[in-house]
DNA sequence: GCGACAG
DNA sequence: ATCTTGTCGC
């Protein structure tokens, strides 16, 4: 089964639709929390996001919609429930009590509405990606590429390494907020929408993010390369999960038992920055090629790739 | 009370 | 990532 990005376009407009719709049916005098709503659309995890995503919606509106919805976001409380203080006057006009800044749950509790779980729609999609075989890598033009925000704006830079480094910038506001282990949402589909605007079809493409090493086996490299059928290596700066076993300067990562890719020691820079950089996997690439591709293009572009689009992003004024 | 799950 | 504050779960 092959998913098309317009696929995914929709379940991102329908994350938005249903938090709203969530939000707006909450009555009067009845709490949930943001975990609450996080279940609710199949992940918890995305409870952390929720407040940001609340407040965009009330504010600006929806990146699909662009249009302001007023909320009754006073009604969504944290898990232990206690209050922001500027949900204490709006709370206690609708009869809810509120004593040292906190809700008691267990009187003023509402139902959850039924959601679409549209994060659970998802994480199905990344459990069924093809991850492509094992593809002959060309290095005749490779691409890395990273993504800045600003506001409500995203900045996507690629850095094409066919003669020298030729830069490409694409700028369009994100379509999802930042969730641990959906980073291709958020980021990803602002890249392939780059790629297409750009009209480029490098032979491999560097990111910043994970690929195999992922809860799902599918990060944000494996979608890449999938939606662009281009072979694809994530290069981290932090582990999302699994663990390094050893402290070469090449050890191998692992997840449940499974080698799923590399952490490569960087030279330590006056005794600040971070220490790993994790190599796995994205799309048409083993675990073993996606190290030695990764040293292999470092060493013919003369740094590292990916940093160099890091750079890019940083010049945006 | 404190650590945490890419960016 | 950005902002320099706030949230959840152990």
């Amino acid at each position: 089964m092959r998913s098309q990005l317009s696929e995914i376009k929709e379940l991102l407009k329908a994350f938005w639709e249903e938090v709203g719709k969530a939000i707006l049916s909450l009555p009067p005098g009845g709490v949930v929390t943001y975990g609450d709503i996080a279940r609710s659309l199949g992940d918890v995890s995305a409870a952390r996001a929720l407040p940001g995503v609340l407040e965009e919606i009330k504010r600006f509106g929806d990146p699909f919609t662009g249009k302001p919805l007023p909320l009754p976001t006073h009604r969504v409380v944290r898990s232990d429930g206690t209050v922001r203080d500027e949900q204490i006057e709006l709370l206690k006009r609708e009869g809810v009590e509120v004593r040292e800044g906190r809700v008691d749950l267990k009187r003023h509790s509402t139902s959850i509405p039924r959601m679409r779980p549209v994060l659970n729609e998802l994480k199905g999609l990344q459990r069924d990606i093809d991850r492509g075989g094992e593809e002959e890598v060309k290095f005749d033009s490779v691409l890395a590429v990273d993504v800045a925000y600003r506001e409500r704006n995203a900045r996507v830079c690629g850095v094409l390494f066919e003669k020298g480094g030729v830069e490409l910038t694409f700028h369009h506001p994100p379509l999802f907020p930042y969730i641990p282990g959906y980073l291709f949402f958020r980021e990803g589909v602002l890249i392939v929408m780059a790629l297409r605007e750009w009209g480029v079809s490098p032979s491999l493409i560097l990111l910043d993010g994970h690929g195999l090493l992922h809860p799902r086996r599918a990060g944000l490299a494996t979608h890449l390369g999938y939606f662009t059928q281009t072979p694809s290596i994530g290069v981290a700066k932090s582990l999302l999960t699994g663990k390094v076993k050893g402290v070469e300067e090449i050890s191998p990562v692992y997840l449940d038992g499974e080698h799923l890719g590399w952490a490569v020691r960087k030279r330590v820079v006056a005794g600040r920055g971070e220490k790993h950089l994790y190599i796995s996997p994205g799309w048409g690439v083993g675990v073993d090629d996606s190290l030695k591709i990764y040293l292999k293009v470092a060493k013919i572009a003369g740094g590292e790739p990916v940093e160099m689009a890091h750079r890019c992003t940083k010049r945006w004024r």
